[in-house]
DNA sequence: TGCCAGTTTCATTATTTCGTGAAATGATGA
DNA sequence: TCATCATTTCACGAAATAATGAAACTGGCA
C-alpha cells in the first residue's frame, strides 16, 4: 500500500494513482457531455486536497499545456463548476469548487438544457398539425419535457433535504 | 401555406420542410448523446405520419445511403427507442416507435447511465479514504447519484400520471 | 522603461468520428 | 439452381475535434 509512488507529488505531476482514477473519472463525465479536457480537470479538482489551484498548477499536476488549461477552466467556469478567484494580495487567479451545492448546480443547469427540446417539439407540432400521427407524438413530446422541466425544482429541494438528513446541517466539508 | 413542396413525397426524399425539421430536431438529440445519424431516423419516425418504414424507406426519405441507416437502427433498436417488426407476408423488417411510453422508456435507460458514476465516486472515496477533502466531495457525488437513481422510477410513474390526467386513459395516439 | 511569470491565442498536427461506395450476405420467388 | 432485391459489412476519404508548441499578451515590479 504504502508505495512510493502513493505519496509522490509536485515535481513532474500529481500522485500516479490519483491521475489514473482523475483519468478514469474523466472519461465517465465525458459521457454526460463534458469535453475531455474539461472534464480532467474537474475530476482532478474535485478529488485532489488543495481547494484551490492556479492554472499553471493544473497545468503541471495534469501533465498537459497550459494551452489545454486555459481552455478548459474557461469552459468549466462558464458553466458554473468552477469559481475563479483572486487571493489578496496574490499574482495570479485561483480555481476551486463551489463546493456547497455542486449538483444542486449541475442540476440547475440541465434545466435550460430541457429547454430546447421544448422549443423543437412544439414547433413541430405546430408544423405537422396537432391531428397528425407525427404531431401527436411531438406534443407528447413536449409535454414530457414540460413535465420534466417543472420536475427539476422540485427534485433539487429533495436532494438538499436527503443531503442535509445524510450529512448534518453544517458545513459538508466538516462533518461532525 | 399550401406549397406544392408541402405535400411532395416519394421521388428522392420527403418533405423538404419536414426534413429540414427533421435537421435540426436531430442536431438537440445530439446534444443529448445520441449520435447523429441514429438521432436524424429517430426524429423522422417520431415526426412522419407513418408508423412503420423499412430502412430502405428510412434511406429514401432522408437522402442517406442505406449503410448509414443500418447502423442507425440497429443503435435505436438496441437502445429500445425503435422496434423491429415483420409484417406478416412481408419480404422485409420494418421499424417502428414503440409508441406507448417512449419517454418513461427512455428515462428507464438513463437509469442504468448513472451506475458508472456511483462506481467510479465510490472509487475514489476507497482511493483518497473518507477522511480527506476530495474523499468527502467525492462521497457526496457518490450519494447523490444514488438518490438520483433512486429517484428515476418515481419520475417514471409520475409522468406517467401526468400524461393520463392530460390525454386521457385511451390510446394516446387516438385521444377522446 | 524593461523584465518576468503566468496566461491566452492561434496555427498546426494527430486522432477520432462520420458517412459513403462497393462488395458480401441473406432471403425470396421463378 | 439461379436471379433479384434489401440489408449488412468493411475499407476508405472527408470532416470535426483535441491537444500541442510557439508567439503574443497581461499585470506587477524594479
Amino acid at each position: 500500500m504504502a508505495t512510493p509512488s502513493e505519496t509522490q507529488r509536485d515535481g513532474d505531476g500529481a500522485d500516479e494513482t490519483l491521475l489514473r482514477f482523475v483519468e478514469r473519472f474523466a472519461m465517465v463525465l465525458s459521457g454526460f457531455g463534458l469535453a475531455r479536457m474539461p472534464a480532467r480537470v474537474f475530476a482532478y479538482v474535485l478529488a485532489d486536497d488543495a481547494d484551490r489551484y492556479s492554472a499553471a498548477e493544473l497545468a503541471r499536476a495534469l501533465r498537459v499545456s497550459p494551452a489545454a488549461i486555459s481552455g478548459a477552466v474557461r469552459t468549466l467556469v462558464d458553466a458554473g463548476l468552477l469559481g475563479k478567484e483572486r487571493e489578496p494580495g496574490a499574482r495570479v487567479d485561483t480555481y476551486r469548487i463551489d463546493d456547497d451545492d455542486l449538483w444542486a448546480t449541475i442540476v440547475a443547469q440541465r434545466i435550460d438544457m430541457v429547454e430546447p427540446f421544448e422549443r423543437i417539439a412544439a414547433e413541430g407540432v405546430e408544423l405537422l398539425g396537432a391531428d397528425t400521427p407525427g404531431g401527436r407524438r411531438l406534443r407528447e413530446t413536449q409535454e414530457f419535457y414540460a413535465f420534466m422541466r417543472a420536475k427539476f425544482p422540485e427534485i433539487i429541494t429533495e436532494w438538499q433535504e436527503h443531503k442535509r438528513a445524510l450529512f448534518g446541517d453544517g458545513d459538508p466539508d466538516h462533518p461532525a
